[in-house]
RNA sequence: GGCGCGGUAGCUCAGUUGGUUAGAGCGAACGACUCAUAAUCGUUAGGUCGGGAGUUCAAAUCUCCCCCACGCCA
């Protein structure tokens, strides 16, 4: 028994996320603390939407809504297709939560009182029209290199030169169009990462056991040209957590908002204190402070590679600056990217499937099953809608789901739908339990290493020995001779079913229900010990014949959605 | 242009610190079975491990060069 504490990356607020996004931290974040939790940890596994910043202002004036309304309607769309999903969140939170404020002030004024703050003089365009400075991506204009017409404010996409706001020909916004631009300066506070540099790269060169693109994605925003930057931490918006040390002022930054990249992740540590403020739980501390009681847990993050950067750098210095007992990660689990198709999903071309829309299309454990056990681990990964058909119609529909057709159509026609009694286990059923434990042990293996497609591929290696045992023992065969010897052998197979159901739970938790409420057990301990676990369901016990687990995907709907998802345009 | 991760059977991927005939699943062929969602189980075929050179008694596994794909950065 442990304490682990989970979270996966916070997706940003704008929109929907797709399948790449879904496998790239949230799910196999909730496998590891589904499977935690059944193996009789305490979890604490925490997600929440990241609200800040431009793209979610421009999103809600695009929908014609307050931001701070747009922002609680996405919340609640995304919070709403996490569950969809089945994603066991203990608690789905925001970044724009009174505790994330107070908390992320609260960072801010102990970084300053340290001297790990600073402040900086800049300049930076200013659109009148759009009352607003603009980030460099929000300017256009002519390039001054190569005269094309459509340079973005910090690099030309034609020439790939690099530029200044203020080199552009022309610039105009691309918020508003407007042409009215002006350079204004304005006071940033900057975070002085490069006096952390020794001390991140120490903490990171202790972590032997992380993947090596974690590491190597660290140790190369650490090291290259002039080592870790100081970054800034504030910008002048409205949309935001208003700078501020502790609850004090901050002279001189009145109007302005810390940057999304600062306040975002101390958010999982809001989030924590959300969860209790909800109701849902108690002593938020004792998951974040060492001195509170966090030094016994284990903390695991999960983020796509983009997200590493952040997690290995930004937000420890945040926490190591602060020189405050907060609980530091222990493992970073980060994943490759998923193609669709031969590229990338993409939301402006409409390419590839959304989480709302794959839901829409098949239920959860379908998506689930085929993303984890294609899990970009080692590198990107492929989605093609034939390899989904095949993969999703032989494991799930083919192996269990068939598995636990059979088995419980031929007991209920030959012996009702009750365990029948039979004689004791022989020799083949010996086997049988022995095999299952070698591959239970190999599946307990990867599962704790999180190793997420191979675990996929033992769970599926274990459904695979429970047709094996019917094929070789032939209890249809078996009952025409010695009825006896098939009731045991239907007794086994039954047996397995729940067996199957608490192993598979973690990958496909609906399918799993389904298997517990048709053997009608309450029972779904882990099956440690493989020899008592095959005896749990007793003769006599009743069971129902469930409707198929699966169905299979058709020719035509791999056809229509590998059509209908192709994109608008290339 | 620099850097990073890759390039292993038709497809998706495993291959520990270099060591006997390079593995799995799918797909294919053949066979068995008929309880079951035309499902299952078994057998077989298939790769000069991107190309070249080198180190070594021995390399998919180390070194160098080149090619290809993807990503990041400038």
């Amino acid at each position: 028994m442990a304490r682990h504490l989970i979270t996966s990356a916070i997706p940003y607020i704008n929109g929907i996320k797709h399948l790449g996004n879904l496998i790239g931290s949230q799910l196999p974040a909730d496998l590891y603390a589904r499977y935690l939790r059944q193996r009789g940890h305490e979890v604490l596994f925490l997600c929440a939407t990241d609200e800040h910043g431009t793209p979610a202002e421009l999103a809600a004036a695009k929908a014609g809504q307050p931001v701070a309304e747009y922002c609680a309607e996405m919340h609640a769309v995304q919070s709403r297709i996490a569950d969809g999903f089945r994603l066991s969140f203990d608690h789905f939170g925001r970044s724009s939560s009174p505790q994330n404020h107070a908390l992320t002030q609260a960072f801010a004024g102990r970084l300053d009182e340290i001297g790990l703050i600073r402040e900086v003089t800049e300049e930076q365009v200013y659109s009148k029209a759009d009352g607003r400075f603009l980030p460099d991506r929000y300017i256009e204009g002519t390039c001054p290199n190569c005269g094309f017409e459509s340079a973005r404010g910090d690099q030309c996409d034609n020439c790939t030169k690099q530029l200044d706001p203020t080199d552009l020909i022309n610039p105009y916004s691309t918020i508003s169009g407007s042409t009215e631009l002006e350079v204004r300066e304005t006071k940033h506070l900057y975070l002085r990462q490069s006096q952390m540099r020794a001390q991140l790269a120490a903490w990171i060169d202790s972590k032997k056991d992380w993947p090596i693109l974690t590491t190597s994605i660290a140790k190369k925003w650490l090291n290259d040209g002039d080592g870790l930057q100081d970054r800034g931490i504030t910008r002048d918006l409205d949309w935001g957590i208003p700078v501020k040390k502790g609850d004090a002022d901050w002279p001189g930054m009145e109007g302005k908002v810390f940057y999304v990249w600062f306040d975002a992740p101390i958010e999982y540590i809001a989030c924590a204190q959300e969860w209790e403020d909800a109701g849902k739980g108690t002593d938020w501390a004792r998951w974040w402070r060492t001195d509170k009681g966090a030094d016994d847990v284990t903390y695991t993050q999960f983020m796509g590679k983009d997200n590493v950067p952040f997690h290995t750098l930004s937000f420890p210095a945040t926490i190591l600056g602060s020189q405050e007992p907060w609980k530091l990660v222990d493992y970073i689990k980060s994943f490759n990217y998923l193609n669709y198709d031969g590229g990338q999903f993409s939301t402006s071309r409409g390419r590839g499937v959304f989480m709302d829309q794959a839901l829409e299309l098949l239920p959860p454990d379908y998506w689930r099953w085929w993303l984890l056990s294609h899990a970009p681990e080692s590198s990107d990964a492929e989605f093609t809608w034939e390899n989904f058909q095949t993969d999703v119609n032989k494991d799930l529909a083919d192996v269990l789901g068939n598995f636990v057709s059979r088995i419980t159509k031929f007991c209920r026609s030959k012996f009702g739908e009750a365990v029948p009694e039979g004689g004791a286990y022989g020799p083949a059923e010996e086997k049988l339990i022995a095999d299952l434990t070698t591959r239970l042990q190999a599946y307990e293996g990867h599962m704790d290493a999180m190793e997420v497609r191979k675990s996929a591929a033992e769970l599926r290696a274990i459904w695979v020995l429970g047709n094996e045992y019917l094929q070789a023992n032939a209890p249809w065969t078996t009952f025409k001779t010695d009825p006896d010897t098939a009731a045991m052998q239907v007794r086994l197979a039954l047996n397995l079913i729940r067996i199957y159901a608490v192993l598979s739970a973690a990958f496909i938790p609906d399918a799993s229900k389904v298997m517990i409420d048709a053997m009608q057990t309450e029972d779904d301990a882990w099956p440690s010990d493989v020899a008592a676990a095959v005896m749990a369901l007793r003769a006599g016990h009743a069971f129902t014949v469930p409707d198929n687990l699966f169905r299979k995907v058709t020719d035509e709907e791999r056809d229509a959605w590998a059509d209908r998802f192709a994109g608008t345009r290339e």
